[in-house]
DNA sequence: AAATTGACCAAATTACTAATTCGGTCAATT
DNA sequence: AATTGACCGAATTAGTAATTTGGTCAATTT
């Protein structure tokens, strides 16, 4: 069987954003990585953006596999959302490319990294928004607007994982769990 | 008694600052404006950044004033939290010298413009984990770090006033109480 | 006939340089 | 003693030439 150009394609691609990024990297050199000529990209991908987007469905649908697996159903929804969302974030610090994205869009703007990046947040957004319909039904937790909590959740995860680390030490594991079952799951008040 | 020279000064620069933000302002403008000489500006400020941060000072007792005013102290924990916080973000969204920077900080990243925004948050920071230590005294919230409190506690207000905005409709006032109640202060877990 | 290619093109980006502007100083002036 | 604005080197910007880029398509290969 001759090799999948496209994936060659693909594959060449996803490296060179990896390394370089959306902007820096140029067709002539996804297809000199390829090995094939620059026209043949052409016949599998409208242009450069839909070769972009190609990967990061995959990488989107890659994300939720993840999720799913670290979501044991035998856990609480906060354990579950815990793990979850977890392992989705842990997942952008390890990718080469999502570093990579997540620095091009701080740093250049690139428009289409941006695009991207939304395309990304939603994708977690509605993922989460599913489990919590269904926890909700299944009277694992109280009535709530299920768009909004999606949105509370992952902006205090992303505040307490990434923004917390700018001006102090990491926090454990453990501990975001337990500042999270602290203050969503069981509310601060006295009384 | 003769002009204070000073003052005309630190009003020329709020003014230009606020017009054409940090980087866009020129010691010429802000002298014209106060209608000094250059060299006169260089007798009070040793430079156009400590004229900046000199500003930024003033506009932080501002601010807590603001804050201070807004938290009756008849009122509980979650509700001082509520309209204080409210207040401070009111503000910075009413104020153009806040505005014109948070947009320089963003497009420009202007350097003395990023500080100085890392100083005002920092300002709030401080603030509100003084009024957390102060509620866990009296009883009113249960024992929790107040440092990370009052982080998580920014963190959402922000994500709920500005971010939720970029893909939303705004949330009304009263939602956002009714959401900070929900999520923080009571918890979302049934049992 | 279908798939593949790389020379080619207009448009965009970058590299280079000249011209201008800016923050800060200080001798002259008030 | 306080104030000023002409002046300076450093930095920014404007103007441009040179290069690179995404995308096309006639020629070539399978």
């Amino acid at each position: 069987m001759a090799v999948d150009r496209k994936q060659l394609i693909v594959d060449a691609a996803t490296k060179s954003f990896s390394l370089f990024g959306f902007k820096a990297t140029t067709m002539d050199q996804v297809a000199k990585i390829a090995n094939v000529g620059k026209g043949t990209i052409y016949t599998f991908f409208k242009n450069k953006e839909e070769l972009f987007d190609e990967i990061i469905s995959s990488l989107i649908i890659e994300m939720k596999r993840e999720a799913d697996e670290a979501m044991d159903s035998s856990l609480s929804f906060h354990d579950k959302v815990h793990h979850g969302l977890y392992r989705i974030l842990e997942f952008r610090i390890k990718h080469q490319l999502t570093i990579k994205l997540f620095q091009e869009e701080k740093e250049m703007g690139t428009p289409a990294v941006m695009e991207v990046m939304v395309k990304l947040e939603d994708a977690i957004l509605g993922y989460l928004k599913e489990k919590i319909i269904i926890a909700i039904e299944k009277g694992e937790i109280q009535e709530c607007n299920p768009e909004v909590t999606a949105f509370i959740l992952l902006k205090l995860y992303i505040a307490l994982i990434f923004d917390w680390e700018k001006k102090n030490e990491p926090l454990a594991k453990e501990e975001i769990a337990r500042l999270l079952e602290q203050y969503i799951f069981k509310g601060l008040s006295n009384g």
